[in-house]
DNA sequence: ACGGTTAGTTCAGATACTGAACTTACACCG
DNA sequence: CGGTGTAAGTTCAGTATCTGAACTAACCGT
């Protein structure tokens, strides 16, 4: 199976995967999620080459992560910018992060996470919209137990 | 700059990339969270190519992620389960697929995901280990507000 | 006129991926 | 005994993608 053909696996994984499933653009939102929008911005964190960089804000454009503005008409001038369902993926990078800095031993300068409302540093946790207790690997069970697409 | 060199930037977005940070070791993590353990069950659900999956599952498990245990000596035969830090990775898949589901125009069958603590359906918040309230893009800034290397 | 900025595109050479066949080592069946 | 099947890979030719560097276009400031 190609790359190009993820997209058509019905599993909510895989297609996340056909539109972030790749280390350059993500690195591209986490850039975006800082508040970068610039081309060069983006190439120069990355330091993806070029291409790499065009392409991917390409792809992000077009499944909707992002949206290519102009804000100089001469010469002509472009800025990418997170649309709602990019800034959604913040949660999905927090936790990602939180991941790596808990659980890799590289150490990596610690995010410095603030939570505005409380004012404190943290650590994101994973709750049940239901009954607002922390979700473990342990407490979760899957309706269609051993179904034909993958799921998680 | 390389694929191979990601590892080497201080960000713990680029250090997850560095081991989870491509579409078919994400479509590897999510099946082995499903209970697979074999090769041949990794390479039918994903239809990568039998080389790319032994390639991602050999960089699992010098990550960490996985282990490869002999369950029968003869014939050999191996299988790979998932260590404690490739367990924590559930959250991560958990709150992408929510980003999927709930995002992406496209129609997925639903996870199905139920929380046994409380029986019930549910989505994944992320919320603030400190306050225990919902933590959003707009509540959360960063120590050092425009450093060097990325953050998320 | 000269250098700088921004957002790309182009290209040759290097790297990675695909699909299929092949390998090793056994088990089961008649 | 020979054939088929299973499990976990490996190998290979052809194809696709990526890298790094240079180049383009259209302006600005001095």
């Amino acid at each position: 199976m190609r790359w190009s053909e993820i997209d058509t696996v019905p599993c909510p994984v895989a297609q996340a995967m056909s539109v972030i499933g790749d280390a350059w653009t993500m690195l591209i939102v986490r850039d975006a999620l800082r508040g970068s929008t610039r081309f060069d911005e983006f190439q120069r964190s990355t330091r993806a080459s070029r291409a790499v960089v065009a392409e991917r804000l390409t792809r992000l454009v077009h499944h909707g992560v992002m949206e290519r503005k102009q804000y100089e008409a001469h010469p002509p001038r472009h800025e990418y910018q997170l649309t709602a369902r990019g800034r959604a993926l913040q949660p999905v990078l927090m936790v990602m992060a939180h991941w790596s800095e808990t659980q890799l031993p590289k150490p990596t300068r610690s995010t410095g996470r603030r939570h505005t409302t409380c004012g404190h540093a943290f650590a994101p946790v994973v709750t049940c919209s239901d009954c607002g207790e922390p979700v473990t690997h342990e407490t979760i069970t899957y309706d269609r137990p051993r179904g034909s697409a993958g799921r998680a």
